[in-house]
DNA sequence: GACAATAAGTTCTCTTTTTGAACTAATTAA
DNA sequence: TTAATTAGTTCAAAAAGAGAACTTATTGTC
């Protein structure tokens, strides 16, 4: 499989990595999250090669996650925001950044805590089922086709 | 930065990509979630290049989200299984699955459905505060430095 | 006993991607 | 006139990935 053809899997998982698959991608999408805006910032934060970072925020644009916005003109300058598709990238984060909090870690710690603003506690966040509200646990799931299944192989009628 | 260092980033989303954080690496954790456990049949569900596959495996194990597990003797043949690390890892696949169901499916909808077995009901993740159980939302959430953050560079006292 | 089959890799060459450093363009400030 | 700022682009060298062939250990078949 080859990486342009990604984004044609019929598989979510597979489409979202066509998206955001690659080393760099999600470290920027963090730093937005944290209020990074700027080409410079970005680079200097990441310490990434300039052509790499102008092109995954090319690719986060044109995938419809971050959007341009100039904040100046003469000379014309852009920064980039999250949309409310990037936005809605938060639940991968904060799993991402729970996981690692719990397996990463060394002794001390985890680098930084999060805090629930609305409820005033230190936090992190719990998967639940959208219909019941309990925990979801892998092996109390199944699969199976939903509306946009490639036709099946098999031969029937 | 190199990606070898970003273990030591004193970031938790970083050192979680420095153990998933490449292309192929979420494919074949999806395929062990799916219950793939043999070499040949990652490679021939996911076209990976071999060697590829091989290091990847390799990685896994010694991250420990994987471990092999030989299923038969003479001549030796090893199978890998997710650990309680890696079954840890299921609230990123369904925060990748979700946000890949809603925003890359086609107007045909998702090519796949998770049933909550618990509850019987087609279902996504939603993602909770731990501490209140209400919904996280980026905007209300703060950081602050946790016990494993670098000391800092202003030189107090 | 020779030969194909199976499973899990390893090795090889070629192509693509990434790194790191230097360069460009438009404009303001000194 | 020259330096500074910001957002890139270009280039050569290094690293990683693709695809195919090869290896190892063993069983089953002719």
């Amino acid at each position: 499989m080859r990486w342009e053809e990604l984004d044609r899997e019929p598989c979510s998982l597979a489409r979202t990595l066509s998206v955001i698959g690659d080393r760099w991608t999600l470290l920027v999408i963090r730093d937005c999250f944290l209020g990074v805006r700027r080409f410079e910032n970005f680079e200097a934060r990441l310490g990434i090669a300039r052509h790499v970072l102008a092109d995954r925020l090319k690719k986060l644009t044109e995938a419809g996650l971050l959007t341009k916005v100039p904040y100046q003109e003469r000379p014309r300058r852009e920064e980039y925001r999250l949309t409310e598709k990037g936005l809605a990238f938060y639940p991968v984060l904060i799993a991402l950044l729970d996981w690692g909090d719990e397996y990463m870690a060394g002794e001390e710690g985890p680098p930084l805590l999060r805090r629930h603003n609305k409820c005033g506690r230190i936090a992190h966040g719990v998967t639940v089922c959208s219909e019941c509200g309990e925990v979801l646990d892998p092996r109390e799931m199944s699969i199976e086709p939903g509306p946009g299944a490639p036709e099946t192989d098999a031969k029937t009628g």
